[in-house]
DNA sequence: GGATATCTACCGACTAGTTGGTCGGTCGTC
DNA sequence: GACGACCGACCAACTAGTCGGTAGATATCC
């Protein structure tokens, strides 16, 4: 499993969704990328639908790799808020990878094959749930504060820095810009 | 000029950005709603960009109607902010046209035609501008209260809006949703 | 007023290129 | 000799866009 082509393709695809989304990429796009024939993608992944739902659940793997570090080395919730919003300027400045998936597909949620649009929710619920669970931590042992429970601020958050990163892309990646908007309602819950 | 064709082109081109973004629908999609040839869609708009540019031109102008308007008849800043939020809840709810297409249109920035680009870059400029002078206006009349200057309120509004339209359509089109986000932040500036 | 020219809206038929996907087959490895 | 990785050639369907032409208004000239 995980042959170097199988994750050069998709690597290939993900890149391609995060600048295009779902509709906008072709298996000739990532052929011409990775310097293989498209039979070889459709070897590796049969069809589209496949392609884009192992790059979102690889990505969903990662994001709860992440998270879980970040739960078991980071104690203070604020702190782990602030590496989550972080995660995402350092994205930006890098040009890395500067948009979140989930959030473009989430757009073209209504166009998405099924399979895909499921893995596009279940990445929203698990990526609310961590960080409800960060917050409602947080809000106990007093590290947070916060007028709404701990659900309804992860929706906050995670709201504002989706919008963010559209500002932020329609302002031609500009990560000084995603972080004023960022910053002043995390700064609302860690205090 | 604005032959009944020509409108509903448009109306339905509005509509499929809406749901499919721009990548994601067709001259033969329209022709099929529409019920005229494709090439009919291509005499009213020579090609594709053409006619999102109209799109959006159209758009821009309707929120500019809409925010006019606004500051016409609403002397309160809190009420037309709450306008602007209420006003896409109603949308959700109503699932007439879910989704602010530039924010959209936004997701796929990297993907579009450069005067589409353009045009959804100019809409947001519009945007934040109106909104600003609405909170500033507000802070002045201390009808607001905001930490931060009017331009950053305004942008975390629009961001959190942004947010909370990716967040409903995850969910559904829910309504709820969106307002139990939205309505947190517009309080904080309507104290 | 009647013939003629012009214009706009519209269409069927077409094109070149791209889309996702299939097929039979080759190569090296276990 | 079976198997996984890979490929060239192909396919039907679709893409945006073009072309020549028609029907019906409106204007122009005698």
């Amino acid at each position: 499993m995980g042959s170097d082509t199988y994750t050069r393709i998709l690597d290939t695809a993900q890149a391609l969704i995060v600048t295009r989304g779902y509709n906008a990429f072709s298996y000739a796009d990532i052929s011409a990328v990775v310097g293989v024939g498209k039979a070889t993608i459709h070897h590796h992944f049969p069809g589209k639908a496949d392609l884009a739902v192992a790059v979102i659940a690889r990505y969903r793997q990662a994001t709860e790799d992440g998270m879980g570090a970040m739960a078991a080395h980071e104690p203070r919730a604020d702190k782990r808020l602030a590496g989550y919003v972080g995660f995402w300027e350092q994205c930006i400045r890098d040009n890395d990878a500067p948009f979140c998936i989930a959030a473009l597909l989430a757009a073209e949620l209504p166009s998405l094959p099924s399979e895909v649009a499921a893995q596009v929710k279940a990445h929203f619920d698990e990526l609310i749930a961590r960080l409800a669970g960060f917050i409602d931590e947080g809000l106990k042992k007093g590290e947070l504060t916060s007028a709404e429970d701990a659900e309804r601020s992860a929706r906050i958050l995670v709201a504002t820095v989706h919008g963010a990163m559209l500002a932020a892309r329609v302002a031609g990646g500009d990560a000084e810009l995603y972080a004023n908007i960022t910053q002043p309602v995390l700064q609302r819950l860690t205090g």
